[in-house]
DNA sequence: GAGATATACTTAGGAAGCTAATGATTAGCA
DNA sequence: TGCTAATCATTAGCTTCCTAAGTATATCTC
């Protein structure tokens, strides 16, 4: 939520309009995909993340998704009650919880369409160099946020 | 919130997972600063564009923030209870109402950091000239997006 | 001018996001 | 060992965000 104010050009102020711009836009973008499956963008993030490796803690969740616990709380509750996953103690500290697919939310990844094929031919304008540019300057940049 | 998959490299995937931590991380930082002042991200962002310029539409400040009305209804409802803006009459368009400064609202300006400020600091170790670069790529990208 | 269509805001209901505080468990250290 | 401090997940209370449906007003079309 930025406004569109005049912005001294190169200015971290101007990119983090933009950033915030592009992200929900294509998050949009996003929404409307993954609403065939009944899914919502978090959601997708965490079964995505649970796809790559299966029993992750909540703050593990919570730190790649870069949001608080408490939201991955929420998600994984959701998640739960749609038996996509389940919570599962964790042999090794029993402060912690692993959360674990069930069998349909294993499933649920065949059925679902990959990031790129969401965004595909959203941004045929931009060549593939640029593309590339643009992903090392963005990671330069989020390297250095802490 | 994006998982750290692994993405084809240069693909709008990629691009669209760090665009979300960027954009996440500034919104941190700038909550935490804005903060100090009893705002949240949404009414900061609400109130610049008043600042900006003063009577606004609620569709022209959804469209500004890429959000839907609904969403600057509920922001301006918490604006408007803490006596910063108040709603008005459209003389023009009775469908409409205008979003309006308060003597408060206006003052709060001057207690208020700027952008520019939150983010100093923050990313030194990015030169001028590539800041530009990815503001313009940045841009480019903004614009083929629907 | 009357009816259909479009536009502007609100409401309802739900999900996602935050901070701060709580309860349980573990780790550090004196 | 035993006390303190840190860590993990949850809860409570709010704000923000969405979609879909509702109400009021404008505009278009015949």
């Amino acid at each position: 939520m930025l406004p569109e104010g005049e912005f001294e050009p190169g200015s971290v102020a101007e990119v983090y309009r933009l950033v915030d711009l592009v992200a929900k836009k294509l998050t949009r973008l996003q929404r409307q995909q993954i609403g065939l499956v009944e899914l919502t963008p978090a959601q997708y993030s965490v079964l995505s993340l649970l796809w790559q490796r299966d029993g992750q803690q909540f703050n593990e969740l919570a730190s790649a998704c870069c949001c608080s616990p408490s939201t991955i709380t929420g998600v994984v509750d959701t998640l739960e009650r749609k038996g996509l996953v389940a919570r599962e103690s964790n042999p090794e500290d029993r402060r912690s919880l692993l959360v674990r697919l069930t069998d349909e939310g294993r499933v649920m990844e065949r059925a679902t369409p990959g990031l790129d094929m969401m965004f595909e031919g959203c941004c045929e304008g931009l060549r593939r160099d640029e593309l590339q540019q643009l992903s090392g300057l963005l990671s330069k940049l989020n390297d250095m946020i802490p």
